[in-house]
DNA sequence: GTCTATACGTGGATAGAC
DNA sequence: GTCTATCCACGTATAGAC
């Protein structure tokens, strides 16, 4: 039989990755233990750090992959602005719903950083914020929107679509496509002229 | 001279759910140990158990406490939906501002709360989060709002309103009044018929 | 009311056996 | 690659002197 050493390597890696994710994003950076992280995946505390140097490595890794993930999976800028906005808004739903962990660990943990990662982390979702400002000064400046301001427009946008995700439950009253519907009335309405 | 100890008290009481706001809403409650908030106001860490039984009932009473300094606030309900519905967007920017720190601890830390706890500080957000939802359901009934649903309106302006306290600095390009008027012209077209 | 001292658990991280 | 054992710092909380 063939050394299986680098697929456990490969399979712990992926389970730590997991494990992290689901118990910072449950408990918290802080709150959250080595220890814990090991107990969950089955291994003891010390073969953690085969797959990470530290602690802070670990949240930052999984931070940056999850930012990542995200600029590259933006929609591409083609056709009008209200096309654009529709799609932007509707991915973003889906996106982050679909990543519910990485994205509270992206929003809520952003203390727990050191100061050099914080500024990496931020200079990323600062490029995921100019994808929608761009949309909004593109159809400002072709006179199909209207906003007193894009940037501001923009924050308060992406705020109220990262919302879903701390209150949607599956099993709730509404699925995901009626929320993604009602979602993109409100946008419309604000851009509206 | 009398004696001093009630009033020595007092102020301790005071300075310790000071430092402790500052310090959880900055850090996390997780990252901020006793010994720190001791430091911080310049007593020993066993000092603070005359103030608190512990930590967690001194998170909780914070957060219980801006609970239900934000109901007792919240503006009456005179005047026509539209008057209702600006009186409150505009107060709930406005005390989100001047609450930062209780603010951030309210939203961040529900977590950190234990089972018990963290219902009795839901069932306070519920009742705020009410207001809102009563002057939308009033105005579409009045016909002075179309909205295809109150309650999930409900939760996206709460969350656009409240992301102002994440990245507003008030020597930044906007004062809080403009922010107030820009904002309220969104949810007022997120209303409009 | 606050201090010093301390009990006792747990944290992150490492060394060396297998 | 993982385990056991361990180092050492720091956590919450309490006891008893002043």
């Amino acid at each position: 039989m063939a050394r299986t050493q680098g697929s456990y390597s490969v399979i712990t890696s992926s389970r730590l990755r997991e494990a992290a994710l689901r118990l910072f994003a449950q408990h918290g950076y802080a709150a959250v233990s080595m220890r814990q992280i090991a107990r969950e995946i089955g291994v003891q505390a010390g073969a953690l750090y085969l797959h990470t140097p530290d602690k802070q490595t670990l949240l930052y890794t999984l931070m940056r992959e999850h930012m990542e993930e995200l600029l590259a999976a933006v929609p591409c800028d083609s056709g009008t602005p209200l096309e654009r906005l529709e799609r932007f808004c509707r991915f973003h739903i889906r996106f982050h719903h679909a990543r519910r962990a990485p994205v509270f660990i992206a929003y809520l943990e952003l203390r727990s950083l050191e100061p050099e990662n914080f500024a990496r982390i931020e200079a990323l979702r600062n490029r995921y914020e100019a994808h929608l400002e761009t949309i909004l000064r593109d159809g400002i400046e072709a006179g199909s929107f209207a906003a007193p301001d894009a940037k501001l427009v923009t924050l308060a946008l992406i705020a109220m679509l990262t919302g879903v995700t701390t209150w949607f439950r599956p099993d709730g009253r509404l699925d995901l496509a009626q929320i993604e519907a009602i979602y993109w009335d409100m946008v419309r309405k604000v851009l509206s002229v």
